[in-house]
DNA sequence: GCTGTAAATGATAAGGCTTTTCATTTAGTA
DNA sequence: TACTAAATGAAAAGCCTTATCATTTACAGC
């Protein structure tokens, strides 16, 4: 992800915005909440408010350069769009994130919407579940 | 829906509950958000109070008599749970919704939890579109 | 039918996450 | 370097939902 991306969206080129990036981009974990991003941004000595935070990525969404996760429960997540899209599959139990893509499910739904008369603008698909890690087998 | 379903699920027989479930009757429209259901109780006439709207569905959920939904954007929607499992297509202009079920959608799901090792519990699904109706086609 | 007791209710406060407000600071241009 | 619009941060407000707790109610047992 380059400056210049932000130069399209309209967006100036400021602190806040290359450190969120940065984070988003450097995190050991790929799909983080705004809170996540603004804790980490105080770990590495940022001084940046929590409402920059939320503002900075629902520009970056709006630009398309992060996407929105709303999972079950109300809170959001984000990461870094590249462009390919693709679903994921939640662990009730230690909250692990696996992301899938399925050609047949894609195709599927865009016949469903078709046929009842709907222009697709989105879908959402999450499969929640829990893992094979064996302290989330446990739990079950 | 009778009111032994709310003493096999271990509820009293409440005025409170039996309004709540007649208004998910007897509704026109299917879906209802907690705030909807206390509108329409009030008004029927009926003094109930909120938090025991909110306190009511979620027993209800719990057992097994309504499903919540949870729309993008942060509120839930509720319905009677028939037993029969279905996902839903959003108008996101109107707000109409749709429902629908693909068994090749439920069982591609099922395939993709196993293969990552995953004992799946739930899933969402929800396709985001605009409808077919003039008004909405034209704000496209 | 009464009574007693645990469950349910309602008003209100509190919670969790997110957005708004607005005075101050900053980026980017001239 | 100076100017101006955009961006920021702290704090307040919003929105939906849940918790608290004093009061009321359902219903089992007399
Ligand atoms: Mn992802
Ligand atoms: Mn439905
Ligand atoms: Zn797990
Ligand atoms: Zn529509």
């Amino acid at each position: 992800m380059e400056r210049q991306d932000l130069r399209k969206a309209g967006l100036k080129i400021t602190l806040p915005r290359l450190k969120v990036l940065e984070i988003l981009e450097n995190s050991k974990q790929r799909h983080l909440s705004a809170e996540d991003v603004y804790k980490a941004l105080l770990e590495m000595g940022e001084e940046i408010g929590l409402a920059t935070v939320y503002r900075v990525l629902t520009q970056f969404e709006g630009a398309g350069l992060v996407s929105r996760l709303n999972i079950d429960g109300g809170h959001a997540v984000f990461e870094l769009d590249d462009g390919d899209h693709h679903d994921h599959l939640f662990c009730v139990n230690c909250n692990r994130i696996i992301e899938f893509y399925d050609e047949v499910i894609e195709q599927r739904q865009r016949a469903i919407a078709e046929s009842n008369g709907f222009e697709m603008t989105d879908h959402s698909l999450y499969i929640y579940g829990v893992c094979n890690r064996e302290e989330c087998k446990k739990e079950r």
